[in-house]
DNA sequence: GTGATGCGTGAATAATGATGCACCGAAAGT
DNA sequence: ACTTTCGGTGCATCATTATTCACGCATCAC
């Protein structure tokens, strides 16, 4: 009981995805395995008889329902067909313009601190923190993607902003990275923000394997430590971290890290990491405004990548939401210690604006 | 459920304006009571806020509820968002141009019998009788409301093509017409596309008051009419017909007609009304291909208006899908009985072509 | 203050759209 | 000729989106 279809013609654009979309002036249909299917869907309709169901449908908004009753098509064939006239381009949408990263600020912080590249992620006004990681995670996860060839080693922190990251990191099975995590676990109680639960997440899914890391992040002593690092067969692990390609980290500062969030980081300690000069906080490590772990009993306690190991990896990518960081983010890229930045507009500004309070002793790029 | 062969259903509710729709170059936004919104809705969310929704939406595909988790907002709040956007016009949808009318044929329709307005509906091939029933009623509707002006008196016809079209009709509560019908019941089994039921739906549809003609479409004999139409309460009603602004008819032919549908036109009454030269009807009432009431025995039992009286009003649209109503339009055309016709491509074509014979033999006879 | 009134909201729910699946018929392969 | 393959289809079902509903919070009139 069925139309004669048949009156093959034109040139169908083709495309994979699903929905055709057109921003601003330009038009970009959505990508995706255009060949396949130029093969596989060959001339079934008429350009005609999509346009005709396409102006019913979006014009005169019938519900495909209805539509298909009045053209004697079944819902699901009418849902078939605008597929087909979206991916034809019979149907575009247009939608406004929306830049989520600022392009001025990145070119300025690029300039400004010698960065590789940076993504700096307009934030609409009035989110809350969370809501504000989850939006720069999300908007930054391709730029985050983009830096990290596949068949690497990436190393991985933790923390609530990388915690957001992870899951946005669009998945891709041919990346197959080895995921190392910047450090061990910080608690009994395992958190989902916790580096090795962050790489283990992310190892699956990029397709690559994870490397566990089955230390505390912090020994209660240097000896401990030591024999730690000594007899465990975490030990390869762990130097393995400081050959890697790559590190995802967060940076945080003396009252707002890792440790302080979520552990001890007494008064007292606090008060001698800053004795020490204790201006930020990466993987688990102190350091000072020009970007050397600080000389504190933690350093010697700390079971993590060691920063003199991320300067020399290829790419070391921070995170960044929230305008406190200044300092921190300040010192560790003088220090050599970033390669490249993903960061929310408020932070951007706070960071150019900052001035260090002594005479930036800018210490060579790396 | 499944395929509802042809709707008996209700009116789509069509709620003010659901997708802001773009066509070709121009662009509209959606009509429906923008202003009303506009006051009523001011700017609770910034139009950056709306781009930010639609744009993670519409080019990067997040459902709603995964944007809604992003952005902290309840799917809900995203729903009314994304159509605040769309009727903002920050997400537009082109769709490519589809003409469903057939200018060029109208305007020599138009031409060819100096009739009022044409409207020539493209039917896509291959469709069932009941699809091109269907399609050419939603797509001369609202042609059809444009020719009917608000607060007149209004006579319906019954039939397919009209039952296909009532539904149609653009809801318009402050047209407030008055609706009679072309006539009474046929039977005492009412069928869904009786003039009576027709008109009743029409006038609720247009927020009309319905007139009902309480009398059967046929008397037995003219004694019976004549008596019905004395002493009836429906003889006010029956006399407001012939005073209406305007009419929607369909035309029938001595072969194809409600009476041939559902009725008695035995083959002797056939022989009989092609006797008197039937060429066409309309409203019951048969015509010779002058578009002259045949004087034959039906002329004196049937119940409706009058096609002297339908000759005299401003407007008398008709209805009619088909090629094969040629000899029938034309005659009706002729006698000056239609001012207006809405009409499939087949059917444009034949009226084109047709040439009248001086033989009554034109009628093609199935 | 003390209701009214209106607006915006989320939760629940109804409506609508997309898709897995089995089936069918045509064309290709054996 | 028979079998296989494959695109295309409708149905039933699942997923997503729109809307209904009751509520809370503000403003405004009394």
């Amino acid at each position: 009981m069925n139309r004669p279809e048949h009156s093959a013609t034109f040139d169908s654009e083709a495309t994979g995805g699903r929905w055709a979309v057109s921003v601003g002036g330009g038009m970009s249909v959505c990508p995706g395995r255009l060949g396949r299917y130029r093969v596989k869907t060959p001339e079934v309709y008429t350009d005609e008889q999509l346009r005709v169901v396409a102006h019913l449908y979006y014009r005169e908004q019938l519900d495909q329902r209805r539509l298909g009753g009045l053209l004697n098509l079944s819902q699901a064939k009418v849902s078939r067909m605008l597929t087909i006239a979206r991916q034809r381009g019979i149907v575009r949408f247009f939608v406004a313009e929306c830049e989520p990263r600022d392009r001025d600020l990145e070119r300025r912080i690029e300039r400004k601190f010698d960065l590789e590249s940076v993504a700096v992620v307009r934030t609409p006004d009035g989110m809350t923190p969370e809501n504000k990681r989850q939006y720069v995670a999300y908007f930054s996860a391709s730029f985050i993607t983009s830096l990290i060839s596949p068949q690497t080693k990436v190393v991985v922190a933790g923390g609530r902003s990388i915690g957001a990251l992870i899951p946005r990191l669009p998945e891709d099975r041919h990346r197959g990275v080895t995921v190392l995590p910047a450090l061990g676990v910080v608690d009994s109680v395992v958190a989902q923000v916790d580096a090795p639960e962050l790489g283990r997440v992310l190892a699956r899914r990029w397709g690559g394997r994870f490397m566990a890391l089955d230390t505390p992040a912090i020994a209660p002593d240097r000896q401990t430590r030591d024999s730690v690092l000594r007899h465990s067969k975490a030990r390869l692990v762990w130097r393995r971290l400081g050959q890697a390609d790559a590190a995802i980290v967060a940076v945080g500062t003396p009252t707002n890290s890792v440790f302080a969030n979520r552990y001890v980081v007494s008064d007292a300690d606090h008060e001698t990491l800053v004795g020490c000069g204790a201006i930020g906080e990466m993987c688990g490590r102190f350091f000072d405004r020009r970007g050397c772990e600080c000389d504190s009993p933690w350093r010697e306690q700390v079971i993590s990548v060691e920063l003199e190991h991320l300067k020399a990896f290829p790419q070391v990518i921070a995170l960044v939401v929230g305008g406190d960081r200044s300092a921190a983010l300040t010192a560790a890229i003088r220090g050599g210690l970033l390669k490249s930045l993903a960061i929310d507009v408020e932070g951007a500004r706070a960071l150019l604006e900052y001035e260090p309070v002594k005479k930036p002793r800018t210490v060579g790029r790396k």
